[in-house]
DNA sequence: ACCTGAACACCGTTCAAGT
DNA sequence: ACCTGAACACCGTTCAAGT
């Protein structure tokens, strides 16, 4: 009975954005790029968004919920796997995640230079996978340390790879392998 | 005997461009906002500068070099100290330039959202201390391998620290700490 | 040789007016 | 209740015109 119905909704906008942060970065997310994917005018998108900002933090919520639900399913126990063995499959799991959705990580763990983030509790569920391992691996008392250890270098390798900062030669795999294969090893100790 | 001399030059819009940059982060460089800092209107400042792209990449380049003399002066050596003391205190003197200095941080090692990176002669100045200490930490062919995990993670750390990514509470000097460690142990080992 | 105002094609956002 | 065109204050960039 509504004079109009609506012609959007804010998933289809959250949607149009997260694809266009993804295929063509965060400055291609321009109000009237987002408009035009959901064939509307604009001005119509703050009927269902607060601004630009509230709608890239919504879109770092969703990449943050993928992550965790990617976490999640990596992290899994197979019959016989210790912390480091499940950890390290994480890792590489993330590293590929990070491959083909960089501006959605940089944007999870960086805000992407706007001061953007997924909310805590967001952030909580995506934590929760590694957190379990890591207290397997350090103990319950050091998991948190060691989590933040290991997701501090993936996440930092993988944003410098994927911003070509590694640029002296040399075998980048190995090079995370090692790092990751070391810092595990470093943990448990 | 120019017709008329120059009311400002490269290096007056460059440093200008990089306090505003630290100061208001780099939405604020503006070549709108660079002009008035140097009293000139925007359309002169291509007589200087190509693009707007071009003016960020020399302050890529600017922070590159200045974080280039900083480890050289972190990593020094002090009588009795071994790679992994050196390793310590260099990673935690950036860890305090990262707090002091965080989007210039961010622009080195990850192009801050655009492409824009230093250049390739500027980013091996200034990795040039961190791939010394290595060598000598875990071997002249790990020596690679080495300084990239370190720089991973301390880039990575600081970079979510900065972002305020660590939001479940918890020592995060400690974490700090402990995770350089961690890998300094392993990649010795 | 450098600087300038005017112009162009864009932004994000607001708001009164339509349906 | 949602959508729209028009408007406002901004962008980066180009260019002919000034000195």
């Amino acid at each position: 009975m509504s004079p109009t119905p609506a012609r959007t909704s804010r998933d289809a906008i959250v949607a149009a954005a997260r694809s266009l942060l993804e295929e063509e970065g965060l400055d291609a997310v321009t109000m009237a790029n987002v408009a035009a994917r959901v064939g509307v005018r604009p001005p119509s998108l703050y009927k269902h968004v607060r601004d630009r900002g509230a709608l890239i933090a919504a879109v770092a919520d969703e990449a943050a919920r993928d992550l965790g639900l990617l976490m999640d399913e990596a992290v899994g126990a197979v019959s016989g796997e210790g912390a480091d063995a499940r950890l390290l499959r994480a890792a590489v799991a993330f590293r590929v995640h990070a491959g083909r959705s960089p501006r959605s990580v940089a944007l999870v763990f960086a805000g992407l230079g706007g001061n953007l983030q997924p909310s805590v509790e967001m952030a909580a569920v995506a934590a929760r996978p590694l957190l379990e391992v890591s207290a397997e691996l350090a103990g319950p008392d050091r998991a948190l340390v060691a989590a933040r250890a290991l997701t501090a270098f993936a996440y930092g390798f993988c944003s410098m790879e994927q911003g070509r900062a590694f640029r002296f030669g040399g075998d980048v795999d190995d090079a995370f392998r090692a790092g990751i294969e070391a810092l595990i090893r470093g943990l448990a100790a």
